[in-house]
DNA sequence: TGACAATTACCTACTAGTAGGTCAGTTTTG
DNA sequence: CAAAACTGACCTACTAGTAGGTAATTGTCA
Protein backbone atom coordinates (compact mmCIF):
# COMPACT_ATOMS: atom_id res chain seq x y z
CA UNK A 1 0.00 0.00 0.00
CA UNK A 2 1.24 3.58 -0.60
CA UNK A 3 0.77 5.22 2.74
CA UNK A 4 1.10 8.69 2.92
CA UNK A 5 0.27 9.21 6.36
CA UNK A 6 1.81 6.77 8.53
CA UNK A 7 0.33 5.77 11.89
CA UNK A 8 -3.77 5.74 12.22
CA UNK A 9 -5.20 9.44 11.50
CA UNK A 10 -7.45 11.21 14.03
CA UNK A 11 -11.07 11.96 14.42
CA UNK A 12 -10.45 15.39 12.29
CA UNK A 13 -7.69 14.27 10.09
CA UNK A 14 -10.51 12.00 8.73
CA UNK A 15 -12.64 14.11 8.45
CA UNK A 16 -11.12 16.88 6.34
CA UNK A 17 -9.44 13.74 4.06
CA UNK A 18 -13.02 13.08 3.16
CA UNK A 19 -14.05 16.83 2.58
CA UNK A 20 -11.01 17.16 0.37
CA UNK A 21 -12.04 14.22 -1.74
CA UNK A 22 -15.23 15.36 -2.24
CA UNK A 23 -14.14 19.12 -3.18
CA UNK A 24 -11.64 17.27 -5.84
CA UNK A 25 -14.14 14.94 -7.17
CA UNK A 26 -16.73 17.96 -7.65
CA UNK A 27 -14.61 21.34 -8.09
CA UNK A 28 -11.09 20.17 -8.49
CA UNK A 29 -7.79 20.28 -6.70
CA UNK A 30 -7.05 24.24 -7.99
CA UNK A 31 -10.63 25.35 -7.18
CA UNK A 32 -10.60 24.60 -3.57
CA UNK A 33 -8.65 25.81 -0.33
CA UNK A 34 -7.78 25.27 2.81
CA UNK A 35 -10.71 28.21 3.68
CA UNK A 36 -13.31 25.77 2.26
CA UNK A 37 -12.39 22.96 4.56
CA UNK A 38 -11.78 25.40 7.63
CA UNK A 39 -15.48 26.81 6.73
CA UNK A 40 -17.12 23.73 6.60
CA UNK A 41 -15.55 21.53 8.87
CA UNK A 42 -15.20 24.59 11.98
CA UNK A 43 -11.33 24.34 12.32
CA UNK A 44 -9.22 27.09 11.55
CA UNK A 45 -6.51 27.12 8.70
CA UNK A 46 -3.85 26.54 10.88
CA UNK A 47 -5.17 23.05 12.42
CA UNK A 48 -5.52 21.65 8.70
CA UNK A 49 -2.05 22.36 8.51
CA UNK A 50 -1.40 20.93 11.52
CA UNK A 51 -2.79 17.29 10.31
CA UNK A 52 -1.71 18.03 6.30
CA UNK A 53 1.49 20.39 6.63
CA UNK A 54 0.43 21.59 2.58
CA UNK A 55 -1.93 21.32 0.14
CA UNK A 56 0.44 18.95 -1.36
CA UNK A 57 0.39 16.45 1.07
CA UNK A 58 -3.04 16.36 1.93
CA UNK A 59 -3.94 15.67 -2.30
CA UNK A 60 -1.49 12.90 -1.73
CA UNK A 61 -3.05 11.37 1.49
CA UNK A 62 -6.33 11.57 -0.35
CA UNK A 63 -5.31 10.02 -3.74
CA UNK A 64 -3.19 7.60 -1.98
CA UNK A 65 -6.62 6.45 0.27
CA UNK A 66 -8.41 6.41 -3.00
CA UNK A 67 -5.99 4.08 -5.07
CA UNK A 68 -5.77 2.00 -1.87
CA UNK A 69 -9.61 1.64 -1.56
CA UNK A 70 -9.86 1.11 -5.24
CA UNK A 71 -7.49 -1.15 -5.80
CA UNK A 72 -8.08 -3.46 -2.68
CA UNK A 73 -11.75 -3.53 -3.87
CA UNK A 74 -10.04 -5.03 -7.76
CA UNK A 75 -8.09 -6.99 -5.56
CA UNK A 76 -10.59 -8.37 -4.35
CA UNK A 77 -13.22 -8.89 -7.62
CA UNK A 78 -10.14 -10.67 -9.68
CA UNK A 79 -9.33 -13.47 -6.35
CA UNK A 80 -12.12 -15.64 -7.05
CA UNK A 81 -11.51 -17.63 -10.39
CA UNK A 82 -14.95 -19.26 -10.62
CA UNK A 83 -16.56 -15.82 -11.15
CA UNK A 84 -17.71 -15.11 -14.33
CA UNK A 85 -15.34 -12.31 -16.02
CA UNK A 86 -18.84 -10.46 -17.39
CA UNK A 87 -19.70 -10.47 -12.87
CA UNK A 88 -16.55 -8.58 -12.41
CA UNK A 89 -16.55 -6.26 -14.91
CA UNK A 90 -20.24 -5.06 -13.47
CA UNK A 91 -18.34 -4.87 -9.81
CA UNK A 92 -15.78 -2.51 -11.64
CA UNK A 93 -18.17 -0.26 -12.99
CA UNK A 94 -20.20 -0.19 -10.03
CA UNK A 95 -18.22 2.95 -8.59
CA UNK A 96 -18.63 4.69 -11.76
CA UNK A 97 -22.44 3.99 -11.47
CA UNK A 98 -22.76 5.78 -8.05
CA UNK A 99 -20.77 8.82 -9.03
CA UNK A 100 -23.11 8.97 -11.90
CA UNK A 101 -26.19 8.49 -9.58
CA UNK A 102 -24.71 11.52 -7.85
CA UNK A 103 -25.03 15.20 -8.89
CA UNK A 104 -21.85 16.68 -10.11
CA UNK A 105 -19.03 13.59 -8.34
CA UNK A 106 -16.50 12.15 -10.92
CA UNK A 107 -13.63 9.62 -10.55
CA UNK A 108 -11.20 11.59 -8.32
CA UNK A 109 -8.19 10.88 -10.70
CA UNK A 110 -10.50 11.86 -13.69
CA UNK A 111 -10.88 14.98 -11.86
CA UNK A 112 -7.05 15.80 -11.33
CA UNK A 113 -6.46 14.51 -15.10
CA UNK A 114 -7.88 18.08 -16.31
CA UNK A 115 -6.06 19.56 -14.06
CA UNK A 116 -2.79 17.83 -15.00
CA UNK A 117 -0.87 20.51 -15.79
CA UNK A 118 -1.44 22.63 -12.84
CA UNK A 119 -1.09 19.70 -10.08
CA UNK A 120 2.17 19.27 -8.07
CA UNK A 121 4.63 16.38 -9.40
CA UNK A 122 3.56 13.82 -6.83
CA UNK A 123 0.12 13.99 -7.55
CA UNK A 124 0.81 13.87 -11.26
CA UNK A 125 2.82 10.30 -10.85
CA UNK A 126 -0.50 9.00 -8.50
CA UNK A 127 -3.02 9.58 -10.98
CA UNK A 128 -0.47 8.24 -13.65
CA UNK A 129 0.12 4.82 -11.72
CA UNK A 130 -3.98 5.10 -10.83
CA UNK A 131 -4.76 4.91 -14.81
CA UNK A 132 -2.20 2.55 -15.68
CA UNK A 133 -2.89 0.08 -12.58
CA UNK A 134 -6.81 -0.14 -14.12
CA UNK A 135 -6.18 -0.51 -17.44
CA UNK A 136 -3.69 -3.22 -17.13
CA UNK A 137 -6.55 -4.93 -14.32
CA UNK A 138 -9.20 -4.56 -16.96
CA UNK A 139 -7.19 -6.25 -19.87
CA UNK A 140 -6.12 -9.09 -17.06
CA UNK A 141 -10.26 -9.08 -16.67
CA UNK A 142 -11.01 -8.99 -20.30
CA UNK A 143 -8.51 -11.63 -21.03
CA UNK A 144 -9.83 -13.78 -18.56
CA UNK A 145 -13.35 -14.04 -20.37
CA UNK A 146 -11.73 -15.03 -23.79
CA UNK A 147 -9.82 -17.79 -22.38
CA UNK A 148 -13.33 -18.31 -20.54
CA UNK A 149 -15.22 -17.94 -24.09
CA UNK A 150 -17.37 -15.44 -22.36
CA UNK A 151 -15.96 -12.53 -24.50
CA UNK A 152 -15.29 -12.19 -27.91
CA UNK A 153 -13.08 -9.01 -28.51
CA UNK A 154 -12.59 -7.19 -32.03
CA UNK A 155 -9.24 -6.33 -31.48
CA UNK A 156 -6.31 -6.73 -28.54
CA UNK A 157 -7.36 -6.96 -24.63
CA UNK A 158 -5.15 -4.20 -24.00
CA UNK A 159 -6.46 -2.10 -26.85
CA UNK A 160 -10.16 -3.02 -25.86
CA UNK A 161 -9.39 -1.89 -21.92
CA UNK A 162 -7.98 1.41 -23.59
CA UNK A 163 -11.45 1.88 -25.03
CA UNK A 164 -13.83 0.93 -21.73
CA UNK A 165 -11.59 3.05 -19.49
CA UNK A 166 -11.75 5.83 -21.32
CA UNK A 167 -15.22 5.45 -21.89
CA UNK A 168 -15.76 5.47 -18.25
CA UNK A 169 -14.37 8.47 -17.30
CA UNK A 170 -15.05 10.47 -20.23
CA UNK A 171 -18.91 9.34 -19.98
CA UNK A 172 -18.82 10.24 -16.11
CA UNK A 173 -17.15 13.76 -16.95
CA UNK A 174 -19.79 14.18 -19.99
CA UNK A 175 -22.94 12.76 -17.55
CA UNK A 176 -21.54 15.75 -14.88
CA UNK A 177 -21.86 18.88 -17.70
CA UNK A 178 -25.07 17.48 -19.24
CA UNK A 179 -26.49 16.04 -16.47
CA UNK A 180 -28.25 13.08 -17.86
CA UNK A 181 -28.08 10.36 -15.37
CA UNK A 182 -28.15 7.61 -18.48
CA UNK A 183 -25.03 9.15 -19.88
CA UNK A 184 -22.96 6.41 -18.20
CA UNK A 185 -25.62 3.71 -18.05
CA UNK A 186 -26.15 3.55 -21.77
CA UNK A 187 -22.08 3.52 -22.46
CA UNK A 188 -22.03 0.54 -19.36
CA UNK A 189 -24.88 -1.08 -21.63
CA UNK A 190 -23.44 -0.89 -25.15
CA UNK A 191 -19.93 -2.15 -23.59
CA UNK A 192 -21.66 -5.39 -22.21
CA UNK A 193 -23.44 -5.71 -25.97
CA UNK A 194 -20.13 -5.41 -27.26
CA UNK A 195 -18.19 -8.15 -25.12
CA UNK A 196 -20.59 -10.61 -25.38
CA UNK A 197 -20.18 -13.47 -27.63
CA UNK A 198 -22.27 -13.02 -30.54
CA UNK A 199 -23.71 -9.82 -29.96
CA UNK A 200 -22.84 -8.15 -33.43
CA UNK B 1 -22.65 31.16 -34.87
CA UNK B 2 -22.52 31.77 -31.26
CA UNK B 3 -20.74 35.17 -31.51
CA UNK B 4 -20.07 37.11 -28.00
CA UNK B 5 -17.72 40.05 -29.70
CA UNK B 6 -19.88 41.65 -32.00
CA UNK B 7 -17.15 43.21 -34.68
CA UNK B 8 -13.69 42.36 -36.34
CA UNK B 9 -10.86 41.56 -33.56
CA UNK B 10 -7.66 43.32 -33.71
CA UNK B 11 -4.53 41.54 -33.75
CA UNK B 12 -3.94 42.09 -29.95
CA UNK B 13 -7.34 40.23 -29.07
CA UNK B 14 -6.45 37.54 -31.33
CA UNK B 15 -3.42 36.46 -30.20
CA UNK B 16 -5.31 36.64 -26.57
CA UNK B 17 -7.84 34.11 -27.67
CA UNK B 18 -5.43 31.80 -29.14
CA UNK B 19 -3.31 31.77 -26.07
CA UNK B 20 -6.07 31.73 -23.76
CA UNK B 21 -7.00 28.42 -25.28
CA UNK B 22 -3.70 26.97 -25.43
CA UNK B 23 -3.61 27.49 -21.79
CA UNK B 24 -7.10 26.30 -21.05
CA UNK B 25 -6.56 22.98 -23.13
CA UNK B 26 -3.47 22.72 -20.96
CA UNK B 27 -3.73 23.77 -17.55
CA UNK B 28 -7.14 24.77 -17.27
CA UNK B 29 -9.94 27.70 -17.01
CA UNK B 30 -8.86 28.43 -13.35
CA UNK B 31 -5.39 27.43 -13.45
CA UNK B 32 -4.28 30.24 -15.59
CA UNK B 33 -4.33 34.15 -15.09
CA UNK B 34 -4.19 37.32 -16.69
CA UNK B 35 -0.53 37.59 -15.59
CA UNK B 36 0.31 34.56 -17.65
CA UNK B 37 -0.96 36.31 -20.46
CA UNK B 38 0.30 39.31 -20.19
CA UNK B 39 4.02 37.58 -19.46
CA UNK B 40 3.99 35.75 -22.68
CA UNK B 41 2.70 38.25 -25.08
CA UNK B 42 4.04 41.21 -23.88
CA UNK B 43 0.92 43.31 -22.74
CA UNK B 44 -0.27 44.48 -19.18
CA UNK B 45 -3.20 43.60 -18.04
CA UNK B 46 -4.97 46.15 -18.32
CA UNK B 47 -4.85 45.98 -21.83
CA UNK B 48 -6.00 42.23 -21.63
CA UNK B 49 -9.03 44.22 -19.75
CA UNK B 50 -9.60 46.29 -22.46
CA UNK B 51 -10.34 43.70 -25.38
CA UNK B 52 -11.82 40.84 -22.89
CA UNK B 53 -14.09 42.90 -20.01
CA UNK B 54 -13.22 40.20 -17.52
CA UNK B 55 -12.35 36.71 -17.11
CA UNK B 56 -15.51 35.00 -17.76
CA UNK B 57 -16.14 37.25 -21.16
CA UNK B 58 -12.30 35.81 -22.20
CA UNK B 59 -13.62 32.51 -21.98
CA UNK B 60 -16.73 33.01 -23.54
CA UNK B 61 -15.11 34.35 -26.64
CA UNK B 62 -12.11 31.51 -26.40
CA UNK B 63 -15.05 28.70 -26.00
CA UNK B 64 -17.49 30.59 -28.85
CA UNK B 65 -15.15 30.47 -31.05
CA UNK B 66 -13.69 26.80 -30.41
CA UNK B 67 -17.22 26.17 -31.05
CA UNK B 68 -18.14 27.60 -34.07
CA UNK B 69 -15.14 26.23 -35.78
CA UNK B 70 -15.30 22.94 -34.96
CA UNK B 71 -18.85 22.77 -35.92
CA UNK B 72 -18.24 24.49 -39.29
CA UNK B 73 -16.41 21.13 -39.74
CA UNK B 74 -19.24 18.93 -38.70
CA UNK B 75 -21.58 20.71 -41.25
CA UNK B 76 -18.71 21.02 -44.37
CA UNK B 77 -18.23 16.67 -42.94
CA UNK B 78 -21.87 15.47 -43.27
CA UNK B 79 -22.76 17.51 -46.37
CA UNK B 80 -21.19 14.90 -48.61
CA UNK B 81 -24.21 12.73 -48.79
CA UNK B 82 -21.89 10.10 -51.40
CA UNK B 83 -18.80 10.30 -48.84
CA UNK B 84 -18.97 6.65 -47.08
CA UNK B 85 -20.03 7.24 -43.38
CA UNK B 86 -16.80 5.70 -41.63
CA UNK B 87 -15.11 8.54 -43.25
CA UNK B 88 -17.01 11.29 -41.82
CA UNK B 89 -15.73 9.50 -39.17
CA UNK B 90 -12.47 9.54 -39.86
CA UNK B 91 -12.03 13.09 -40.49
CA UNK B 92 -14.74 13.45 -37.11
CA UNK B 93 -11.73 12.27 -34.99
CA UNK B 94 -9.02 13.88 -36.75
CA UNK B 95 -9.08 16.89 -34.34
CA UNK B 96 -8.66 14.82 -31.22
CA UNK B 97 -5.84 12.80 -33.28
CA UNK B 98 -4.25 15.96 -33.74
CA UNK B 99 -4.24 17.26 -29.75
CA UNK B 100 -2.80 13.62 -28.97
CA UNK B 101 0.21 14.41 -31.15
CA UNK B 102 0.63 17.16 -28.79
CA UNK B 103 2.72 16.97 -25.56
CA UNK B 104 -0.62 17.67 -23.27
CA UNK B 105 -3.07 19.16 -25.32
CA UNK B 106 -6.62 17.89 -24.63
CA UNK B 107 -10.24 18.98 -26.40
CA UNK B 108 -11.26 22.40 -24.98
CA UNK B 109 -14.54 21.39 -23.82
CA UNK B 110 -12.60 18.08 -22.11
CA UNK B 111 -10.65 20.31 -19.90
CA UNK B 112 -13.54 22.38 -18.91
CA UNK B 113 -15.56 19.78 -18.14
CA UNK B 114 -12.82 18.86 -15.41
CA UNK B 115 -13.60 21.66 -13.70
CA UNK B 116 -17.07 22.55 -14.63
CA UNK B 117 -18.40 23.22 -10.93
CA UNK B 118 -15.91 25.83 -10.75
CA UNK B 119 -16.61 27.42 -13.55
CA UNK B 120 -18.97 30.49 -14.21
CA UNK B 121 -22.43 29.77 -15.40
CA UNK B 122 -21.83 30.99 -19.05
CA UNK B 123 -19.22 28.65 -19.98
CA UNK B 124 -21.22 25.73 -18.70
CA UNK B 125 -23.78 26.09 -20.65
CA UNK B 126 -21.50 26.39 -23.55
CA UNK B 127 -19.53 23.20 -22.62
CA UNK B 128 -23.18 21.16 -22.05
CA UNK B 129 -24.24 22.48 -25.61
CA UNK B 130 -20.97 21.26 -27.24
CA UNK B 131 -21.28 17.91 -25.46
CA UNK B 132 -25.13 17.55 -26.58
CA UNK B 133 -24.10 18.60 -30.14
CA UNK B 134 -21.44 16.45 -30.66
CA UNK B 135 -23.39 13.37 -29.41
CA UNK B 136 -26.32 13.92 -31.68
CA UNK B 137 -23.90 14.28 -34.82
CA UNK B 138 -22.38 10.98 -33.84
CA UNK B 139 -25.42 9.61 -33.98
CA UNK B 140 -26.11 10.99 -37.14
CA UNK B 141 -23.13 9.76 -38.42
CA UNK B 142 -23.84 6.11 -37.17
CA UNK B 143 -28.07 6.24 -38.97
CA UNK B 144 -26.61 6.77 -42.06
CA UNK B 145 -24.28 4.64 -41.53
CA UNK B 146 -25.87 1.44 -40.97
CA UNK B 147 -28.75 2.51 -43.21
CA UNK B 148 -26.07 2.15 -46.24
CA UNK B 149 -24.99 -0.77 -44.81
CA UNK B 150 -21.25 0.37 -43.58
CA UNK B 151 -21.75 -0.21 -39.80
CA UNK B 152 -24.08 -2.57 -37.61
CA UNK B 153 -23.92 -1.62 -34.38
CA UNK B 154 -24.59 -3.81 -31.48
CA UNK B 155 -26.99 -1.05 -29.74
CA UNK B 156 -29.40 2.04 -30.50
CA UNK B 157 -27.40 4.64 -32.28
CA UNK B 158 -27.57 7.34 -29.69
CA UNK B 159 -25.84 4.90 -26.77
CA UNK B 160 -23.26 4.04 -29.51
CA UNK B 161 -22.34 7.95 -30.18
CA UNK B 162 -22.26 8.10 -26.34
CA UNK B 163 -19.69 4.92 -25.95
CA UNK B 164 -17.51 6.88 -28.77
CA UNK B 165 -17.71 10.50 -27.60
CA UNK B 166 -16.83 9.66 -24.16
CA UNK B 167 -14.10 6.96 -24.96
CA UNK B 168 -12.28 9.99 -27.20
CA UNK B 169 -12.52 12.57 -24.42
CA UNK B 170 -11.53 10.18 -21.66
CA UNK B 171 -9.01 8.79 -24.01
CA UNK B 172 -7.46 12.54 -24.41
CA UNK B 173 -7.19 13.10 -20.59
CA UNK B 174 -5.72 9.30 -19.65
CA UNK B 175 -3.06 10.09 -22.82
CA UNK B 176 -2.11 13.34 -21.73
CA UNK B 177 -1.21 11.85 -18.05
CA UNK B 178 0.00 8.64 -19.19
CA UNK B 179 2.03 10.15 -21.79
CA UNK B 180 1.61 7.43 -24.39
CA UNK B 181 0.79 8.23 -27.98
CA UNK B 182 -0.93 5.29 -28.46
CA UNK B 183 -3.92 5.55 -26.13
CA UNK B 184 -5.98 7.52 -28.35
CA UNK B 185 -5.17 5.45 -31.45
CA UNK B 186 -5.93 2.36 -29.88
CA UNK B 187 -9.31 3.57 -29.18
CA UNK B 188 -10.01 4.67 -32.50
CA UNK B 189 -9.02 1.62 -34.11
CA UNK B 190 -10.89 -0.44 -32.01
CA UNK B 191 -14.19 1.70 -32.01
CA UNK B 192 -13.67 1.24 -35.84
CA UNK B 193 -13.33 -2.44 -35.83
CA UNK B 194 -16.53 -2.74 -33.61
CA UNK B 195 -18.58 -0.64 -36.29
CA UNK B 196 -17.65 -2.53 -38.92
CA UNK B 197 -19.89 -5.14 -40.20
CA UNK B 198 -18.90 -8.70 -39.89
CA UNK B 199 -15.89 -7.77 -37.67
CA UNK B 200 -16.95 -9.72 -34.29
C1' DT C 1 0.77 7.27 43.55
C1' DG C 2 2.28 11.80 42.24
C1' DA C 3 5.43 14.78 39.51
C1' DC C 4 7.28 15.97 35.31
C1' DA C 5 7.94 15.94 30.43
C1' DA C 6 6.40 15.09 25.94
C1' DT C 7 3.04 14.80 22.57
C1' DT C 8 -1.32 15.86 20.40
C1' DA C 9 -4.58 18.97 18.93
C1' DC C 10 -5.96 22.91 18.46
C1' DC C 11 -6.06 28.34 18.50
C1' DT C 12 -5.22 33.72 17.11
C1' DA C 13 -2.74 36.61 14.38
C1' DC C 14 0.09 37.27 10.84
C1' DT C 15 3.01 37.04 6.39
C1' DA C 16 4.14 37.40 1.34
C1' DG C 17 2.24 36.63 -2.85
C1' DT C 18 -1.30 36.46 -6.43
C1' DA C 19 -5.95 36.80 -8.19
C1' DG C 20 -9.30 39.62 -11.07
C1' DG C 21 -10.51 44.16 -11.78
C1' DT C 22 -10.58 49.65 -12.07
C1' DC C 23 -9.38 54.10 -13.75
C1' DA C 24 -7.22 58.23 -15.20
C1' DG C 25 -4.15 59.32 -18.43
C1' DT C 26 -1.21 58.52 -22.70
C1' DT C 27 0.09 56.83 -27.22
C1' DT C 28 -1.09 55.25 -31.75
C1' DT C 29 -3.61 55.26 -35.88
C1' DG C 30 -7.26 55.92 -39.53
C1' DC D 1 -9.09 65.51 -34.60
C1' DA D 2 -11.19 61.49 -32.67
C1' DA D 3 -11.59 56.90 -31.90
C1' DA D 4 -9.02 52.84 -30.67
C1' DA D 5 -5.35 50.74 -28.27
C1' DC D 6 -2.77 50.69 -24.52
C1' DT D 7 -0.30 51.70 -19.90
C1' DG D 8 1.02 52.41 -14.86
C1' DA D 9 -0.61 52.61 -10.51
C1' DC D 10 -3.65 50.98 -7.62
C1' DC D 11 -7.48 48.30 -5.12
C1' DT D 12 -9.76 44.58 -2.68
C1' DA D 13 -10.17 39.83 -1.90
C1' DC D 14 -8.19 35.64 -1.31
C1' DT D 15 -4.38 32.17 -1.42
C1' DA D 16 -1.06 28.83 1.08
C1' DG D 17 1.67 28.93 4.69
C1' DT D 18 4.04 30.53 9.36
C1' DA D 19 4.88 32.03 14.24
C1' DG D 20 3.88 31.43 18.64
C1' DG D 21 0.87 30.23 22.24
C1' DT D 22 -2.62 27.22 24.97
C1' DA D 23 -5.03 23.40 26.86
C1' DA D 24 -5.56 18.49 27.43
C1' DT D 25 -3.87 14.01 27.17
C1' DT D 26 -0.35 10.48 27.64
C1' DG D 27 4.02 8.15 29.02
C1' DT D 28 7.66 7.60 32.29
C1' DC D 29 9.85 7.03 36.54
C1' DA D 30 11.16 7.72 41.43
Amino acid sequence: MTTTTPKVLSKTAEQILDLAEMLIQTRGYNAFSYQDISDALGVTKASIHYHFASKTRLGMAVVDRYVDRFGAALVAIAEDQARPAMAMLDFYVEPYLGYASTPDQVCLCGALAGEILALPPELRARVDRFFRAHQSWLTGILKRGVARGEFKLAAPAGKVARLIFGALQGALLVKRTTGDPAQLRDVVTVIKLQLATGST
